[in-house]
DNA sequence: GTAAAGCCGTACGCTTCCGTACGGAAATAA
DNA sequence: TTATTTCCGTACGGAAGCGTACGGCTTTAC
């Protein structure tokens, strides 16, 4: 498997990374590198997906939204993964919303440029399919935690997730949009984070907190963390 | 599009008969007829997954599990859909726990086969990958419902969802299983049902109760019911 | 027919989290 | 600098739902 084509030295997207030689010459020449503000769009429910983005820095929201305006995050995305799912299931809308929850960086292509690809390699697809089913994972695991697991354990998870994806321990947001997120009162989130300050787990300052025990906030998820990463671990891990 | 194929006139889930004539020529040979008992298990987490199971009648519920036994249903399928969904992504085992909810009949094939046929057939692909789409989006709703949605209107969502892959108005199951599928207090679930049988939405017997006023569930549902289902619809008229 | 098991109705105290709100501190804009 | 916005700390009453439990009714098993 020959993948020292030059661009690929800094490709840090890891699906991207693992793609055969013949499915990167299939994709590279339409990937744009990209900065990825906070808050910049990404997919809007019931449009169709513009691009297809491989994060390679930074955190996607993919949100679930319903006529009633009622919302909740279902899922992460970053270096592991890659947006629009819907495109894997010949589907060309998003049904959620996705927007950078924490900025970053990234390659994109186009939506017709990847249909395009994963019709020409049975390998690309099935390398999609598995991100799409660890996505999956996730989501379902979202569903338990948010039915069945508290404020704090949930946030624990959360913060877990995000520092999976992320390079350093800080990570740059308020506790509103943590709240917006796990779908519960932004007061809810202060008085769990302090809890969590108190207990030595993070530090905080406007804007931001840092993990300074990753243990301890492992253990306050408890066994709400854990089995998405451990599949996605075994599905990237398995031979194609 | 020739469907007349005789063995295809009492067809009756949505998938095998909206099958091309040449996928269901690869998937009929291999299909079983089958009756579902109330409990029986379809899969178990990190499991082989034996058969693809084509519902006709009755209710799987599809239950994600973690490590502490924390557990909470992340979709249903019926008539509409399949189980083994993970095969449709190139996996071979089961993340969740899959049981009848609600006994029935149905058609099976060893996933041998059905992962054979897909490797044969791209429409059959495509047609199943729509079918896992419809269930991820409603896992997706069910994490929203989980982490916003009031108990009452939780349970006339699962209702209505039970109700659209029933043949009739009446849900042969106790409280105690409705609240194992939604998380909560057994005694909540009573107490919810006491509630919508007094305002003439349902009736109720030991061990059954009877929809009788669908529009006034939907009322109390609201937003929480419904995207789930117009996507499925969405995605089963779009031509293949 | 009697016993056992399963299911439902109800209750009480308690935890969690909501809705709301207000003031102050920090960052940003003018 | 000053004004404005954003963000955070805190508070209070209240709603929702939990854990637990007990008793009675219904169905099933023997």
């Amino acid at each position: 498997m020959n993948d020292a084509s030059p661009l690929r030295t800094d490709v840090r997207n890891r699906l991207l990374a693992k793609m055969a030689a013949h499915d990167w010459a299939l994709v590279a020449p339409h990937l744009e590198s990209i900065t990825l503000k906070e808050r910049q769009v990404v997919e809007v429910p019931n449009k169709p997906i513009t691009h297809v983005y491989f994060v390679e820095t930074g955190v996607v929201s993919v949100v679930a939204v319903n006529a009633e305006d009622h919302r909740i995050e279902v899922g992460v995305i970053g270096k592991e993964g890659m947006t629009g799912h819907p495109l894997v299931f010949g589907d060309d809308r998003a049904q959620h919303s996705a927007y950078m929850q924490i900025g970053g960086s990234g390659r994109r292509m186009p939506a017709a440029a990847f249909v395009e690809a994963m019709k020409q390699s049975p390998s690309l697809r099935a390398l999609v399919l598995k991100s799409a089913q660890a996505f999956m994972i996730q989501t379902a695991h979202t569903a338990l935690a948010n039915g069945r697991a508290k404020l704090e354990e949930r946030l624990a998870r959360w913060l877990l997730m995000a520092h999976d994806r992320l390079d350093s321990d800080a990570v740059p947001l308020t506790h509103e949009f943590l709240a917006v997120m796990l779908g519960v009162r932004r007061a809810g989130v202060t008085v769990a984070l302090h809890s969590f300050e108190r207990r030595g787990m993070i530090t905080t300052r406007r804007g931001q907190l840092t993990l300074v025990n990753r243990a301890a906030i492992e253990q306050v998820a408890g066994s709400f963390y854990g089995i998405p990463e451990a599949e996605l671990k075994r599905l990237m891990s398995e031979p194609l």
